[in-house]
DNA sequence: TACCTATGAACTTATATACCTGGCTTCT
DNA sequence: AGAAGCCAGGTATATAAGTTCATAGGTA
């Protein structure tokens, strides 16, 4: 069972912003200092995503838990836009998802060391006086899973939902054929 | 050698995972 | 006072974004 965990998207708005006006019209939901950070924030709520919005009109969203979620926002963000007569109308908005970061459970424990090898040096990353998880990158998936000793699962990267549960399924089958021989 | 351009990396945010360490509090 | 426990922060992963600073390279 992969569960998505955080949501990464990114569009673009094609106006450009005076982000000091535009912290000050929008009022306290909004936070901008130029001096630690070229973003002004926004936030619609206190659990809610976290939308960074530039200067050039692109503007990031983060911290969703479903790719719906991630729209949502966005639609908020325009309408609080158009609201304030800040209304981004063009034919070159876009907004995509960028990342999808989930969780799994493999329900066992891992012997991280044989998997190193099992999965393949070349694939693989597992320094535990660093950090305590492995890092497999699949060959030919565009997504990075990390396996740590308790079983439990991240999978990062991925632009596609289906892609990171497909990953999963994979490393799910390699992992106890390993786990077969060890 | 001096100056200019180009590249690249750190910064920030979210989020799960887990392991170590330092600092602080609490209990004996 | 010393031991024990707890909490926070750093370690690593992906990803977008703009600014800023460093360094690299090339040209004169």
């Amino acid at each position: 069972m992969v569960e998505i965990v955080n949501v990464i998207g990114s569009g673009l708005l094609d106006v450009e912003f005076d982000l000091e006006r535009v912290a000050a019209d929008i009022g306290s939901i909004a936070e901008y200092n130029p001096d630690k950070y070229p973003g002004m924030y926004l936030r619609f709520a206190e659990d809610a995503p976290l939308v960074t919005v530039y200067r050039t009109g692109k503007y990031i969203v983060t911290g969703a838990d479903s790719e719906e979620e991630a729209y949502s926002i966005r639609k908020r963000l325009l309408n609080l836009l158009a609201d304030n007569e800040m209304i981004p109308t063009s034919e070159d908005e876009w907004f995509r998802i960028q990342n999808f970061v989930c969780t799994a459970e493999l329900g066992e424990s891992l012997n991280l060391n044989a998997l190193t090898i099992g999965l393949g040096l070349e694939n693989t990353e597992y320094e535990p006086e660093q950090f305590p998880g492995l890092i497999y990158r699949p060959s030919g998936a565009d997504c990075v899973v990390l396996l740590f000793a308790s079983g439990r699962v991240v999978i990062t990267g991925s632009r596609d939902l289906d892609v990171a549960k497909e990953t999963f399924a994979v490393v799910q089958d390699e992992v106890s054929d390993i786990l077969a021989l060890d």
